[in-house]
DNA sequence: CTAAAACAGAACTAAAATAGAACAAAATTT
DNA sequence: AAATTTTGTTCTATTTTAGTTCTGTTTTAG
């Protein structure tokens, strides 16, 4: 059958035929099939034509058309469809973004997900996980800024020195280290300027932990 | 197949041919494709007969007809497709990690392109990209800790107050707020600790533009 | 290790794109 | 049928773009 770049080359043409109806010339496909120089594509071409894949006007620019196509792959194609397949799978997975957070202000619309973003998978283990976007600089001091995008696993407990979403009072959610201390809670923020709150522990239910930041610039 | 202007040509035979019934003229042709003189299109036409796309009487008035058109992909499959490369634009990309980037030490292996890891689309635009480990916390100040994955943006100069990746005597490699001030370049760290290096810019290289951070609790 | 295939690069040749003008043939008007 | 208008043909010339061919070199496969 066809060589990897033979095939490579049909294709392309097969592209822009389908595509704009128009040809490629000699050194647009060589752009397109990675060769440094026209003489190469002018074999491909001899080849192509010989084996009945293109028919053309010797002579004349752009005048080349794909007549059939081959009916099976060469098998380093296939091998590096299916690598870049793999990759694609390994490379991320789409987490729903829930809303915001901030000290004293309740996430929004905490069901509502419609919105996912996607995350480098090693950012995500085990579990189930969502994002949410930083409002305010009450983290920041944990290197936590206003507008980063927080990955927050989902737990309803947590150790003690972890970063949590906690909802208090069914109400307000917030981002804070999260202290146990007996049936009290301490949340405290990461910024001098914020206090730390007490709070009974019934009154406090943690949604998460933080699992990781992304910032955009 | 077809040049551009061939198949622009052949295009507006077919819209006239469908909407009217009748054939254009030279001279509306010759206006159609944008040429100024009919000359052009003559020589168009001989290409599209030679090409067997149209059919035609000569020395008669408006008497060519189309034969075929050069393959179109159904339109529900261009869509197809789009949406596909969209989904897959929208997982994310690799980028090379380059190695780890600190106050005072070099980047590793800066040219090692083993290894990559995937980021979310978003997070990367137009331009190429890599990745670097943080080692240290001279950027603390600025939410950037030891251990976070900055995304890079290649670049050879940037502008004042960006933060960017600068190779001082082609040796040492550091993640610093850019300050030009003429022929003398600032690096402003973000940690009361570290000082500000002033040095002259032409021993300075920008490699690149700090364009987002991942980091993994 | 050798022969064939693949590749790069350059020199060369040819075609496409373009304009302008003069002219010839067809179509339309009078 | 003659005159007029519209349309197509041809030629010259120039610039840009594209295709061909040749000479080596490198890579690959047997």
């Amino acid at each position: 059958m066809l060589t990897e770049k033979q095939y490579n080359l049909l294709m392309f043409i097969n592209k822009v035929n389908k595509e704009t109806g128009q040809c490629p010339s000699f050194d647009e496909m060589k752009e397109a099939v990675g060769l440094k120089s026209k003489s190469g594509i002018h074999a491909l071409i001899n080849a192509l034509e010989e084996r009945n894949f293109i028919r053309r006007l010797k002579h004349r620019a752009r005048a080349l058309e794909v007549i059939r196509l081959p009916r099976f792959k060469p098998q380093a194609i296939v091998e590096e469809e299916k690598k870049r397949e793999q990759a694609l799978q390994n490379s991320s997975v789409n987490i729903p973004l829930y809303g915001k957070i901030a000290a004293g202000t309740p996430i929004e619309a905490i069901a509502n997900e419609t919105e996912t973003i996607p995350v480098p998978f090693e950012m995500v283990a085990l579990g189930q996980y969502y994002a949410l976007k930083i409002e305010g600089d009450s983290m920041i001091e944990a290197g936590i800024l206003d507008g980063d995008t927080a990955i927050i696993r989902k737990q309803n407990q947590a150790d003690n020195g972890k970063i949590v979403v906690a909802l208090i009072d069914n109400n307000e959610a917030t981002l804070k280290i999260l202290k146990k201390n007996g049936a009290l809670i301490k949340l405290i923020p990461c910024n001098k300027e914020y206090k730390t709150r007490i709070i009974e522990a019934d009154r406090v239910k943690i949604q998460g932990v933080l699992s990781g930041i992304l910032r955009k610039y």
